[in-house]
DNA sequence: GTGAATCATCTTTTT
DNA sequence: GATGATTCAC
């Protein structure tokens, strides 16, 4: 009766008919949690090919790589011939469709795509180019405001220097300067790809008109997470024809950060007048008893569409919430109820953690390696930001393309070879002199009178050998990493570093084999495709659904997949909501929104847990509980007081021997860390006061008075 | 000029 | 508590 994965028609709801079965036009399908929304979608597509469509004008977009994998694999189940269907996630597409088209936009077709490092050291050297104060326009602020520039299809030309602000003159600069950095490394980050495909569509009616010819059939998931770029992308691919499919969950919306506009749901009625509606409210994922408690938590939010979670299951177990002592306690608390589950039966691939960052697992983890459970790490970009992948990766992209700067830096890197950082200085001064990339420059060392000649010919040699590797770029990417491996000198290198150094060189053997087997099966791979394709792969699609081991993510990843048991860690103020996330409204909405992902992916078993002390940023602290435990209708409080004394007492006067201090609201105060700030709130709990604190930073923290070291300031 | 060692900084979420 | 920038010793 669950069972998503079938496909038999007369099982459907009749909404879910109605989606399916409408076939030309634009359709908006509004879809809540478990509903069976990729089913529809994927059935949609099925439905298509089986009515005569070709599956090669039918394109569908998802939000991961994993989920495009996995929806071509039920498209082919269920269809004969489904196998020309485009799927894949926006970047993808974009990163096909630019190197389909170097005339138009200008863009040579063998491109580098920088990830996030790469990103960084571009834009440090914008920022220096500039001039401009370096502790106001930080590297990581300033990506984030161009970023947010290129989701809105605002390119830096676009930026007055006249009318605007003093802080966006001065972004907009290094906008442009970080622009530059990347059009002379021939490279492009993530944002480039949408914006460069936004504006190709937007500028050239005759590319629009041959892409809408070649997809005839659109299809969009996960419609609520896509930015203002992907939307024009999408709307500029269906013009033609009005063929658009897109589903969605506003209440699902979790990347507004990442430039995701919700907006874009309520655009579409007004883009596709004629668009049907269909409306996914029944649940057939969760227990009764796991929906509710989404259902009241969602509730809360005020700036949402009423919509409501119908529970097609029985009520099932209670939701398990607790609190543990510290994240120790907690993480063995998780292992602890996972040996229960397995010893009901449970397979472990049923079993999943979710928790608010990264860092979280690493408790977990020990407590899981400690109980000996087999686990998982479902993460971003693990496996190729280790450093030796990086450095191999290094070599690779520059084979590719010679004008990209930060690979040449990262291939000289790798290990010491006779060259340093003058050396380097003034290579990058002649080269930029010439205007040429620095692995140019390289290759004319001996020439450069700034250069000794030992060291020139030091470069000499290391230019002569990346050509060399170019010969053997043709015999396939696993032989081309394989000779870098060995020639470069990192091999010897990683060798002659003992047991870290072996595991860095399993590592590089575990790249070799993935990069043959995509040799073997690419039809025409080549190594810049290869390298432009696992540069918009990302980890958690090598996840595995069937392995049997527990999967450990954040909620972020979460989404879009489900599981029997679920168990969400850290339910503690600062931490979920996030402290980052918590200063206007609207992020606190997300916040929820994210826990709502969360638990909405359970099906049988939900567990929420929380520390009353954490480690943060190294401090123990005590934490305070979530506001979303007691908007499901959870009071924490009990379990806080129950315990309290008997636990930390004893440590409490050691932490801090100062007996509580009374503030009053407005009372000016200084924090060690956070500086001076203004009391907003103080609850007086005698020894357990807590008091709020707006800083001078902007931040507001709530703060337990005998841990702060408040001082009152002097004035 | 090179490479190791120390010091300081920052710490959300992802394609 | 890791990563990067800077200093320091050869």
């Amino acid at each position: 009766m669950l069972s998503v994965q079938g496909f038999d028609v007369n099982s459907l709801t009749p909404s879910q008919r109605q989606a399916v079965n409408h076939k030309e036009g634009a359709l908006l399908v509004l879809a809540g949690p478990g509903s069976g929304k990729t089913r529809v979608i994927t059935q949609r597509v099925a439905a298509l090919i089986n009515s005569g469509v070709r599956p090669s004008n039918i394109c569908a977009i998802t939000f991961t790589n994993k989920a495009a994998d996995e929806m071509g694999q039920r498209i082919r189940a269920s269809t004969q011939g489904g196998y020309g269907v485009h799927i894949s996630t926006f970047h993808s597409l974009c990163m096909r469709i630019l190197r389909q088209y170097p005339d138009e936009t200008g863009i040579k077709s063998n491109f580098s795509i920088y990830d996030d490092r790469d990103q960084v050291s571009s834009i440090k050297e914008a920022i220096k180019y500039c001039q401009v104060d370096v502790t106001n326009y930080t590297p990581a602020k300033m990506l984030g405001v161009i970023s947010r520039f290129k989701n809105d299809l605002t390119r830096s030309g676009d930026i007055s220097q006249e009318t605007s602000d003093y802080f966006s003159q001065i972004a907009g600069r290094i906008y442009a300067a970080y622009d530059k950095v990347l059009a002379r490394n021939n490279a492009m980050d993530f944002d480039d790809l949408l914006l460069k495909a936004a504006f190709l569509l937007q500028e050239h009616p005759e590319v629009r008109q041959q892409l809408s010819e070649r997809f005839r059939y659109l299809l969009v998931d996960e419609y609520q997470d896509t930015n203002h770029a992907q939307y024009q992308i999408a709307k500029g691919l269906a013009l033609a024809h009005g063929n658009i499919c897109v589903t969605g969950d506003p209440d699902q919306s979790i990347y507004r950060w990442r430039g995701a506009d919700i907006a874009n749901i309520l655009a579409f009625e007004k883009d596709w007048p004629d668009a049907v509606i269909v409306k996914l409210e029944e649940n057939f994922r969760s227990s009764g008893k796991i929906l509710s408690l989404a259902d009241r938590l969602i509730s809360v939010n005020t700036k949402r569409k009423e919509k409501s979670l119908i529970a097609t299951r029985p009520e099932g177990d209670d939701v398990v919430i607790k609190a543990y002592d510290d994240a120790e306690k907690e993480a063995r608390g998780v292992a602890e109820r996972i040996r229960e589950l397995i010893e009901t039966g449970v397979d472990l691939n049923e079993i999943a953690v979710f928790y608010r960052v990264n860092s979280m697992s690493r408790p977990i983890e020990e407590a899981f390696v400690a109980e000996q459970i087999p686990y998982q790490v479902v993460r971003g970009m693990e496996f190729y930001s280790r450093k030796e992948i990086r450095d191999v990766l290094g070599y690779l992209k520059l084979i590719v393309n010679g004008a990209d700067n930060a690979a040449f830096m990262r291939a000289i890197g790798t290990h010491p070879r006779g060259i340093g950082k003058t050396t380097i200085d003034r290579l990058a001064e002649y080269a930029s002199g010439r205007m040429i990339s620095l692995y140019e420059a390289a290759g004319a060392a001996t020439s450069i009178e700034m250069i000794a000649k030992p060291t020139g010919a030091k470069l000499v040699s290391f230019y002569n050998m990346i050509e060399g590797f170019k010969k053997v770029a043709d015999s396939g990417v696993g032989a081309v990493i394989e000779s870098v491996f060995a020639e470069s000198g990192l091999e010897a290198s990683l060798r002659a570093d003992g047991e870290k150094g072996q595991s860095a060189v399993e590592n590089i053997n575990e790249l070799i084999t993935s990069a043959a087997k995509y040799d073997s099966q690419a039809q025409e791979g080549s190594l810049l495709d290869w390298l432009q394709m696992i540069a918009l792969y990302s980890d958690s699609d090598a996840y595995d659904a069937e392995v049997a081991k527990v999967s450990l993510m954040t909620l972020h990843v979460a989404k879009g997949l489900e599981f029997d048991n679920v168990l969400i860690i850290g339910l503690e103020e600062g931490l979920l909501p996030h402290e980052r996330s918590s200063v206007s409204d609207d992020e606190l909405e997300e916040e929820r929104r994210l826990f709502f992902v969360g638990i909405t992916r359970a099906r049988n078993n939900l567990n929420i847990y929380h520390a009353k002390y954490r480690m943060i940023r190294g401090q123990f602290l005590r934490t305070i509980p979530s506001k979303f435990l007691y908007e499901i209708g959870y009071n924490p409080q009990a379990s806080y007081e129950s315990d309290f004394a008997d636990d930390f007492d004893d440590d409490d006067s050691q932490i801090d021997g100062t007996s509580t201090e009374k503030f009053r609201v407005n009372e000016l105060v200084c924090h060690s860390k956070f500086g001076t700030g203004r009391v907003k709130e103080f609850l007086d709990l005698g020894p357990n006061s807590i008091v709020v604190v707006t800083f001078n930073t902007g931040e507001t923290k709530s703060l337990m008075v005998k841990y702060a070291k408040l001082t009152r300031a002097a004035r």
